[in-house]
DNA sequence: TCCTAAAATGTAAACGTTTAGATTTTATTC
DNA sequence: GAATAAAATCTAAACGTTTACATTTTAGGA
């Protein structure tokens, strides 16, 4: 097996050197057109593709941006995935995408590896919010832009969406239909997404003059399992509530499922709002109220973000970008 | 800004040369205890992180396998990718994940890049099974696995799933509980899992002494509309079918989504079974009879596949895996 | 203490690019 | 046709590793 051809080759076999020939394939231009004929037919000839690492030990760039998600079986983070690769493209850019299954460690793992592949820009949504472990990124001057979750005394951009009035409008959406015992089933309260929605939540009940009830908060995890357990616990109470919020899609699926297997009628007999519009929303009987947000959009905000980082080589101040989500009202949430 | 520290920083540091440094840092031995204990000080104090351009260079290999796939947000990806992770993980390997749209032209741009950037394999579910454009891999000496969908006339080791023979059970069980009108929405012919499907279900019929009708099979493309317009058309007949056949996930959703915008009662006027099992399944009433195939495992195997290609040197001969995907049955397909 | 083998460490050359700066070629003007 | 400016091309030095091979240090025995 022959060995791989490099720029070396192509110059030899089209008799220049191999400054031009990289003039040429970087096109900079300053060559004769006839010279530049001669090295493209021996880049095809000779099947030449040009070696990514030689290149970044020089340009010390490799117009690639690291994403690291928390749980890429989560359908939101591939959406959001999909808008920041549209806009990546677009610019040039290629993306390696990693998960961390929300673990810390795992994390570390991954920004120490995006590192050693010299990647220009990061966008996480980290599965800590303590800052300590992305130090390391700021220390190479590598930027960062948190994506739904913010990171904690870290100077980074960032992509959020207004969580607390996302379900603010949905429980006081609740109230309106003349719910009072209202219960919520919250994600990680040490992530900034699960804490807003249950600050949202108690906000609305508070300025409704609605005691919030301990019994009707229910810690969960984000997982779908955790929403089929909260739901449960909910339903042995002796006084059930008759709505239930819950803070994300995983867990509204675990919600709906618990409520179906304990015959807990949606709609009838409990009231249900989610975080977050999914696939499920439109077909269970009856729809589902949501609370939706633009997925996609915020992977392009985030890339956009990015970018300007990447390519302003001056201290740009530390930006926020807080998206609106819009409360979908469909039929799960009737007066009862 | 001080520059970023390199080998030859720590080195000096630690009064050693470059090459104990390199020796220490890959952990290959034969460094003394209180040396390597001066060296791993200065990389700590320095902050040093190895350049992996660097050393890509030197070793000709990058750790890194390269993932192609046609749709990043239809949810059957995720999981496959989840279950690559894995095993890569395990065995010391990074990920790289790129998604095409089912574009060719796309696919080809991603592959040269993937060269570019040294991957040691590649996993792929190409967008076209034609495999021209991919003939650049196997020319560079780059392994390839496929999965899910096979490539012609290229070596390249493939992970499938028995979709003619799910198609053929489920078809099958339709015609045991009574049913002759079938109707199937199909995905783009052109790929193999749609195509096998389509075969699956005639073999099926043609079994059981029923005339396969036009009318009742309808190309689709794998995404959700197309479900919903195949179901719609399907509706519209004078004949309508009593069961319907979706050949994928997403179809499957359209296809749900259109009985009940149409009124079409499921699992009562018309009965139905989807290619691959999806949160609704269970969710909609009565719940969803499926095909179901091991999607992590998919990915698992692919991955496993392709580390034993990138490990042996030798010529392999050419392997595939084809697994069984299971009938779950539900309530969808009711006797009518 | 000296000798020797083994262990530890060092030297220097490559890997394939990009890019200043030097050199050659071409075009223009008289 | 010579002088000159502009355009095209070339030379050579980096970039940060790994590693074969050379050299030095250490330890153990006589």
């Amino acid at each position: 097996m022959e060995t791989k051809p490099n720029i070396q080759a192509v110059a030899r076999l089209a008799n220049v050197s191999i400054a031009t020939v990289s003039r040429v394939i970087n096109g900079q231009g300053g060559v004769r057109k006839k010279t530049e004929d001669r090295i493209l037919k021996a880049i095809d000839e000779l099947g030449y593709i040009r070696n990514a690492a030689a290149r970044t030990m020089k340009k010390k760039e490799t117009k690639t941006v690291g994403v690291i998600v928390p749980d890429i079986k989560n359908p939101f983070f591939p959406i959001v995935m999909a808008g920041i690769e549209q806009k990546a493209r677009e610019k040039g850019y290629f993306t390696i995408l990693s998960s961390t299954n929300e673990s810390q460690a795992m994390e570390e793992n991954i920004v120490k590896n995006f590192i050693e592949r010299g990647v220009d820009g990061v966008i996480i949504t980290t599965a800590n919010e303590n800052s300590d472990h992305l130090k390391v990124l700021q220390v190479q001057g590598i930027p960062i832009v948190a994506v739904d979750r913010s990171i904690k005394q870290l100077e980074a951009d960032t992509v959020l969406v207004d969580n607390e009035k996302g379900t603010y409008e949905a429980v006081s959406h609740l109230i309106s239909e003349g719910h009072e015992k209202i219960a919520i089933i919250c994600g990680p309260l040490e992530t900034t997404p699960a804490y807003r929605r249950l600050k949202g939540y108690k906000r609305a009940l508070n300025d409704h003059n609605i005691m919030a009830d301990e019994r009707y908060i229910i810690k969960g995890n984000f997982q779908e399992s955790s929403g089929y357990k909260g739901t449960r616990d909910l339903f042995l109470l002796d006084e059930r509530p008759t709505a239930i919020f819950s803070s994300n899609n995983l867990m509204s699926l675990g919600c709906i499922k618990a409520m179906q297997d304990l015959n807990w009628k949606l709609g009838n007999e409990v009231s249900f709002i989610g975080f977050d519009d999914i696939d499920i929303a439109t077909l269970v009987n009856p729809k589902l109220t949501v609370v939706s947000r633009p997925m996609n959009l915020l992977g392009e905000l985030a890339f956009q973000l990015l970018h300007e980082r990447m390519s302003v080589k001056d201290d740009l101040p530390k930006r926020e970008y807080i998206l609106s989500p819009e409360l979908k009202i469909r039929d799960s949430c009737r007066l009862i």
